[in-house]
DNA sequence: ATAAATTGCTACCTTTTTGTAGTAATTAAT
DNA sequence: ATTAATTACTACAAAAAGGTAGCAATTTAT
């Protein structure tokens, strides 16, 4: 499962931001280019700008800014900040903790895993995701 | 988020089971040890019976075994048989297909990533679970 | 001023996941 | 035979996630 749909809602709303080269998005360009649910993905945006992702502005010609500069923000930061901080922490096996000290059989190979996955997801910007993207290494759908 | 809570308890179920050294588990058993919700875990039970890891055998001194050598079942295929065959496949910023032939941006390091949990996952089988419990490396709520 | 384009908010609906209750079927012990 | 201990099944309830609708507030263009 991995990850939610809302937070997958939200690493395709940024990624898009952040390889397409325009100050504000609307909310309407963002649903219609992204095919995200309309009201639904309102509500994610406001929900993004209220943990500081992106700067909202109403009014005609409104929309979403990035509130800092994309290399500022990393994949690992926007999984915790929809998920929960420590959604990537749990134990495998489904125990309430999971640290060194009580390991379940699962742990050692997990932990270890998990660490590299995390480190991935920590060190990739949206900057990095934007580079990508002008370097025409990407033809997928974003 | 990475497991469903019905995952967690499968694994934890058939980890046990293959921890501790019992022929047949009966589901009240499990739900004392496990504290899973007992209606709850006896519907699992059911269903990983019909999906081939264990066995159930009714009436009085009735209960579950493994259907085959606990060698033989490793991790990715519980997960598999209770989230989908490819729900670990799926493209981290939600697109509805992640092929290599048509990447999004963050397609590279994420499939490296993620290629590395499921040959874990893959090469950890029950048994080395219960080698690792025999072995007293295991001092959690395992 | 007015209208148009936008976000913010609230309330509701639907679907999926998780959990509960009760009854039927099966087996073993007595 | 009867009873006790077990799984199987069905139907429902509760909670969480995902989705929809409509109106209020704000800003810009005219
Ligand atoms: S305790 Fe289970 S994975 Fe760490
Ligand atoms: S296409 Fe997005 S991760 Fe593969």
């Amino acid at each position: 499962m991995i990850l939610s749909r809302t937070t997958e809602y939200a690493l395709s709303v940024l990624a898009f931001m952040a390889t397409r080269n325009q100050k504000m998005y609307a909310a309407e360009l963002l649903h219609q280019e992204l095919k995200i649910p309309r009201q639904y993905l309102r509500r994610l945006l406001t929900d993004l700008s209220k943990k500081g992702f992106i700067i909202s502005t109403r009014g005609r010609s409104g929309g979403f800014v990035f509130a800092r500069d994309m290399s500022t923000i990393n994949i690992a930061q926007i999984i915790d900040a929809l998920e929960g901080a420590d959604a990537m922490n749990t134990c495998l096996l489904g125990f309430t903790a999971c640290i060194a000290g009580h390991p379940c059989a699962m742990h050692d190979l997990w932990a270890e895993s998990r660490s590299k996955v995390i480190e991935t997801l920590t060190k990739t910007t949206l900057g990095d995701l934007s580079e990508k993207y002008r370097k025409d290494i990407v033809t997928g759908c974003l």
